[in-house]
RNA sequence: GCCCCCGUAGCUCAGGGGAUAGAGCACUGCCCUCCGGAGGCAGGUGCACAGGUUCGAAUCCUGUCGGGGGCGCCA
C-alpha cells in the first residue's frame, strides 16, 4: 500500500532506475530510529550505476521528499534511506481496520487460484496421533491464511481405507472379539478391544461368519466406527475438512483407467516383467516406480498417481501435500509423477514435509510407542491442554523444524504460554473498552485524530498493524502459518508497552476528551487485529478470560 | 551406501542478503494514587566448524563434524 506507493514515488522520481517496483527492497527497520520504512536500493545500485550508493541516495531521496504523505528521509550509514510518514499516514491504517473489520490483512495474492489443500490423510484403524495432530493444526491455519490470500481453498483428506492394512485391522477385531491371539503385525491398541465391543454387541453372529468374512464384516464396522471418531475428534478440535475422499473411490470409478491412460499418452509408461512402470526417473525420481504389479494388483503409488490427477481434472491449480518427515520420500515421485503428466511440479505441486514432535511430561520424554500404551492421541493432547493451547503452540512454530512440547506447561494458565500472552492482550482490550462505554468515551473512524498520536508508543503500534496485510501475504506465499502466530505476539507486546505508558480512558473527575476517544480507537483496531489473526489460526478470541 | 531435515542464549525456539542477531522461560532488581500485574522497565550470555559467492551472510553454495528421519513389485 504506502511502501508501493513509495517505491513507485521513488522510480519516477528518480527516472534513470531501470528497476520494476516489484524489486525495490523496502523493509520496516528492526531500529525504529530508522523511520518507518527503509530502503536498500540505493547500496545494491551502486555497481551497475557507476555511482557511490550515497550519491545515488541523495537523487532518490530528493524524488521521495516531493510525496506528500512523506515528512522526512535520511540517509544514513553506508547508504541506507530511511523514511519516515506523517502523521496522518501513520494513523490511515486505524481507519483501514476499522472499515475493513474481519476482512483487515486479506490481499488478493492468489486471487483466482484453486488450491487442493489435503491434510492428515491417516489410516482409517486407530486414533489420531500426536502427528496427525500438528497438522490437524497447521493445515487447517494454512488453508485459512490461503483463503486470506484469496485462493479458492478445498481442504481434503484421503482415507487410505484399501491394502493390507486395512485387513490387518480387520483381522485384529476379530481376534479379540474371539478371544484368541491377534496376528503377529495385527494392531495391539487396545482401542481395538474398544471397537470389538462395541461391533459384538451390535453384530454378534459377526464370529460365526467363516474366516475371510468375518474379517471383511469387522474390517468394515471398524472402519466406519474409527472413521467416525475421527471425524468427531477433529470437528471438536476445530479442524473442518470439505472433501473426505475415499482411496476406495478412486478404484471403484474410472479414475485409474484414465490415469493410466493419461500417462501412457505422455509416453512415459514401460513394460517390464508383466509389471506395469512409470519411468519417473525422466524427471529426477531415484528410481521408476511400479503402477500395476506383475500379478495385475495396482501398487499403492498407483493410487496416489490416479488421486493426483484426479484432482487436477477437479480443477485445483494447486496441490498442497502435506507429510510426515517419514514421508519425505515421496516428494520426489510426485513431482515426477505430476511432470510425467504434463505438469509442471514446481507451480502444480507443493508438499510440506512436518517434522516429528517430542513431547514432555513430569520432565521426561514420552516415548511413543504403540505397545506401551504411551501413544499420545489428538485427544488426549486436547484433554490435558485445551483446544487454544495445542493448536496455537503447534502453530507457532515452522513445520520443518522437531518441536519439543511441553504438557506440564502448555497446562499452566500463565504466559510461559504465549497463547495466553496474546488472548489476554485481546481480553485486556474488551475490558477496556468496555469501560470507554460505560465513561462516556466514544471511538471510532469518526473520532480519531491521528495528530494527536505522537508518543513513541503509538507510533509503534501504528507500524505494527500496518503490517498485518504484509503478514498475511508472506505466509501464504511462503506456506507458513506460523508468521501469523509470530506477527500477533509482537503485536501484542507492542499494545502492553503502549497501555504501561499512554493512558487510554480519563482518570478521575476527567472528561472525556478527543485524546481519549483516538486512544481508544487505536485499541480498538488492535483488537480487531489480533482477532483477525487468531481467527486465521483457528484460535479463540475471548473477551473475558 | 544414497536421500531429507536440523545445529542460533542455560532451556524451548524466532530470524525469506542489510545497519547494534531477537522472544519466552529460568536468574536479579525495580514499577500497584486510577484503564485487567495473565502486564511494563532494566540487567548477559549465542549464530557447530572450515572454505566460497557478495559492497554486505545466521540467511545462499561446497565440505567436515554432531543429532533426527527415510530407502521395498510394503501400506
Amino acid at each position: 500500500m504506502v511502501a508501493s506507493e513509495i517505491s513507485q514515488g521513488s522510480l519516477t522520481g528518480e527516472a534513470a532506475a531501470s528497476l520494476s517496483a516489484e524489486k525495490i527492497p523496502l523493509e520496516r527497520p528492526k531500529n525504529r530510529e530508522h523511520g518507518d520504512y527503509a530502503s536498500s536500493i540505493a547500496l545494491a545500485l551502486a555497481k551497475s550505476e557507476g555511482k557511490t550508493p550515497r550519491v545515488i541516495a541523495e537523487l532518490i531521496k530528493t524524488g521521495l521528499e516531493a510525496i506528500d504523505e512523506i515528512s522526512k528521509v535520511e540517509i544514513a550509514g553506508p547508504g541506507f534511506i530511511n523514511i519516515t510518514l506523517n502523521k496522518s499516514s501513520q494513523g490511515a491504517v486505524v481507519a483501514r481496520v476499522l472499515n475493513e473489520r474481519e476482512k483487515f490483512g486479506e490481499v488478493k495474492t492468489l486471487a483466482g487460484v484453486k488450491i487442493n489443500l489435503e491434510f492428515i490423510s491417516a489410516n482409517p484403524t486407530g486414533p489420531l496421533h500426536l502427528g496427525h495432530t500438528r497438522w490437524a493444526a497447521v493445515g487447517d491455519a494454512l488453508a485459512s491464511v490461503l483463503a486470506a490470500a484469496g485462493a479458492q481453498v478445498t481442504r481434503e483428506f484421503y482415507i487410505n481405507d484399501r491394502g493390507n492394512q486395512m485387513d490387518l485391522f480387520g483381522a485384529s477385531i476379530r481376534a479379540v472379539a474371539l478371544g484368541i491371539e491377534r496376528p503377529e503385525d495385527g494392531y495391539q491398541g487396545e482401542y481395538i478391544k474398544d471397537l470389538a465391543k462395541l461391533i459384538l454387541a451390535q453384530h454378534p453372529e459377526y464370529v460365526n461368519l467363516p474366516e475371510s468374512e468375518s474379517i471383511a464384516a469387522f474390517r468394515e464396522a471398524g472402519y466406519a466406527l474409527q472413521l467416525q471418531e475421527q471425524k468427531d475428534v477433529l470437528d471438536n478440535f476445530g479442524t473442518h475438512f470439505d472433501i473426505w475422499f475415499s482411496e476406495r473411490s478412486l478404484h471403484g470409478g474410472d479414475a485409474l483407467a484414465k490415469s493410466l491412460a493419461k500417462l501412457k499418452s505422455q509416453g512415459h509408461l514401460f513394460e517390464l516383467e508383466g509389471a506395469t512402470w512409470l519411468r519417473t526417473t525422466d524427471f529426477g525420481d531415484d528410481k521408476d516406480r511400479v503402477l500395476v504389479k506383475s500379478g495385475g494388483e495396482l501398487t499403492y503409488f498407483a493410487s496416489d498417481t490416479a488421486y493426483y490427477l484426479d484432482k487436477r481434472e477437479r480443477g485445483f491449480d494447486i496441490c498442497i501435500y502435506m507429510l510426515g518427515a517419514d514421508h519425505h520420500g515421496y516428494v520426489g515421485r510426485l513431482k515426477a509423477t505430476a511432470a510425467c503428466a504434463g505438469d509442471n511440479p514446481e507451480y502444480n505441486i507443493h508438499v510440506l514435509i512436518g517434522q516429528l514432535v517430542k513431547i514432555m511430561e513430569g520432565g521426561v520424554e514420552l516415548k511413543l510407542s504403540k505397545r506401551a500404551g504411551t501413544i499420545i492421541t489428538l485427544e488426549e493432547l486436547v484433554a490435558k491442554v485445551g483446544v487454544d493451547a495445542a493448536r496455537y503452540t503447534l502453530i507457532r512454530y515452522p513445520v520443518d523444524t522437531p518441536m519439543v512440547l511441553d504438557i506440564d506447561l502448555l497446562k499452566r494458565r500463565t504466559n510461559d504460554n504465549p497463547v495466553y500472552y496474546v488472548q489476554y492482550a485481546h481480553a485486556r482490550i474488551a475490558a477496556l473498552l468496555r469501560n470507554a462505554k460505560e465513561l462516556g468515551v466514544d471511538y471510532g473512524i469518526n473520532y480519531f485524530n491521528p495528530e494527536l498520536l505522537t508518543h513513541e508508543r503509538e507510533r509503534e503500534l501504528l507500524g505494527g498493524l500496518a503490517q498485518y496485510p504484509e503478514i498475511v501475504r508472506s505466509s501464504a506465499e511462503l506456506r507458513q502459518p506460523h508468521r501469523v502466530a509470530r506477527f500477533i505476539e509482537e503485536l501484542a507486546t507492542l499494545y502492553h508497552g503502549f497501555y504501561s505508558d499512554c493512558r487510554v480512558l480519563p482518570m478521575g473527575e476527567e472528561k472525556p476528551s478527543p485524546i481519549h476517544s483516538t486512544r481508544a480507537t487505536l485499541c480498538e483496531a488492535t483488537r480487531q487485529t489480533i482477532s483477525n489473526g487468531l481467527s486465521l489460526l483457528g484460535v479463540s478470541a475471548p473477551e473475558r478470560m
